[in-house]
RNA sequence: UCCUCAGUAGCUCAGUCGGCAGAGCAAGUGGCUGUUAACCACUGGGUCCGCGGUUCAAAUCCGUGCUGAGGAGCCA
């Protein structure tokens, strides 16, 4: 007989005779003639409560069954007499899997985030942690549906990137060459500056890496998912993404996953569109099939969260120039501890104040000046400022980030010099240029930072499974 | 990387002016109960983050290192 898993059986609309559940002993409760037990399989919030009479053959071993030990139960899912829950199952028969000792770390209490997260491959055990990677999951195929019904097509851009001045970040550095080969060059007293790319002595080096030259983990697919766009039509990627910056904040790993639409024949207005489009759906998605661990998070995690998750999905989302924005923070009379400079990046504390307290809403930074973007964002006709855009959103910050793309070769190789690019390297996203060029547009988003958003947690290392982040790979 | 704060029992934390190391929960034992973060009693449990210094005396004050958190920068 196949197990039955515990989401089914709590939407049981009828008693059934003969049923076998298997999962982990959350708690427990004895006497000398019950045993309760409430189960939980990860197929959803709630557990199961299994009462075991003290006639079963093995009580004794039942009785000594521990919070986290597995078992396997065999018996009648019957209604309740008790309070709290609808169905119980009152076992025939309980098999112990195996019996977690007594230094099992997770406690039938509430354990704090840091604590948890020294044991990441246990924190899924738990009634926040599980609720937060079923949501994850549920957000994966949503984003999948959201692309497939709108006629996207899904590419998988590499991993592994020989281009390295993407400019959205450090990098990781790919190689095969063992690194005490590397320390036999400090022994023979090469200088630092001798292993640097442009030397004689690291391209000697480089020549024997595996790919002959510098390789690195993907920053963006955005490069190469320009190129699909320009012959697929509308495309997304979907995937790791690595960033090797020293970041300690509760916004940034150095693993995450990013979704990185594409558009052939759009405009920033357009990209504005599809990206309030995208995040309403998602949101959308997750109170309407995620409603009960939602809703773990609505009561324990964020008070607030109903309301924001309401105003994502039905608010129009403001749409406001740089430059307006600048104005707009400058006479808001509000002091701020960096001052609002006109030509600058705004400073987290200005993103925040747009989007929280001004707007209180989602809201698109636009046509930011090229001083402060990178080369392959589109020139706006007054020449100072580029089809750049950002979407702010409450708590978070910066969710996504994007803009139309330099879709003019003279323009994008005007700007590749102003920025000290090298164009051989680039020869093949400038050939897209140069064969039936059109205006695209696209954006990143931060899957993990939709999370964040979405039930309220506040770090960014509570959303994937097992953070990678400055001195700490554990796991 | 910079700024701020923190590190005391398995977990969460208290520890006053520098003067014997504490509580709740967890664990163990026993009791009781259709219980539900069950309840009651008892028991065990400490490198007070490491190193150095001041002092008759340091969890407490000073220096330094490590780790964690919050904020900043970078960005998604």
């Amino acid at each position: 007989m196949k197990r039955i898993k515990i989401n089914r059986l709590l939407e049981s609309d009828a008693a059934i005779n003969k049923i076998i559940v298997k999962g982990w002993v959350r708690t427990k409760r004895d006497s000398k003639e019950f045993s309760f037990m409430e189960l939980n399989d990860g197929s959803c919030l709630k557990n199961i409560q299994i009462i075991a009479d003290s006639r079963l053959e093995n009580y004794a071993e039942i009785a000594s069954v521990t919070t986290g030990s597995a078992v396997s139960v065999e018996g009648k899912l019957i209604e309740s007499p008790g309070k709290g829950q609808r169905w119980e199952i009152h076992a025939d028969r309980v098999d112990v899997i195996s019996v977690a000792p007594e230094d099992y770390p997770l406690q039938k209490k509430r354990h704090s985030d840091e604590f948890l997260r020294t044991i990441a491959h246990l924190r899924p055990r738990t009634n926040k942690y599980g609720a937060a990677f079923r949501i994850r999951s549920e957000m994966a195929f949503a984003i999948h549906k959201f692309y497939h019904e709108k006629g996207f097509r899904y590419l998988h851009t590499p991993i592994i990137t020989g281009s390295d001045c993407e400019g959205a970040g450090e990098m990781f550095r790919v190689t095969t060459l063992n690194p005490l080969e590397i320390v036999a060059f400090d022994r023979l007293k090469v200088s630092k500056s001798e292993l640097l790319p442009d030397s004689n002595a690291a391209k000697m080096d480089i020549k024997q890496d595996f790919f002959g030259q510098e390789a690195n983990l993907t920053v963006s697919g955005q490069l190469s998912a320009e190129m699909f766009a320009l012959a697929l039509g509308d495309v997304y990627t979907f995937g790791p993404t690595f960033r090797a910056e020293n970041s300690n904040t509760s916004r940034h790993v150095a693993e995450f996953w990013m979704v990185e639409p594409e558009m052939a024949f759009c405009d920033l207005a357009g990209n504005m569109d599809h990206a309030e489009e995208l995040v309403k759906y998602l949101t959308l998605h997750a109170v309407t099939h995620c409603s009960e661990d939602i809703a773990l998070f609505t009561d324990f995690v964020d008070k607030e969260l109903k309301d924001l998750l309401d105003k994502i999905i039905n608010e129009t989302y403001e749409r406001v120039s740089y430059y307006d924005a600048v104005d707009l923070l400058l006479k808001s009379g509000k002091k701020f501890e960096y001052k609002v400079v006109n030509g600058n990046d705004l400073q987290s504390e200005h993103e925040r104040f747009l989007a929280e307290e001004y707007f209180k809403k989602p809201v698109f930074l636009m046509n930011y000046p090229k001083t402060i973007k990178p080369f392959y964002m589109r020139l706006n006709d007054d020449g100072r400022t580029v089809a750049a855009v950002d979407l702010l959103v409450p708590r978070i910050g910066e969710l996504i980030g994007g803009s139309q793309r330099e879709e003019r070769l003279q323009m994008l190789e005007q700007r590749m010099e102003e920025m000290g690019l090298s164009k051989e390297s680039y020869w093949w996203y400038l050939d897209s240029r140069r064969f039936g060029s059109v205006p695209h547009a696209g954006f990143g988003m931060g899957f993990e930072r939709l999370l964040m958003l979405i039930t309220g947690i506040t770090n960014i290392r509570d959303v994937i499974p097992f953070p990678r982040t400055p001195g700490n790979i554990d796991f």
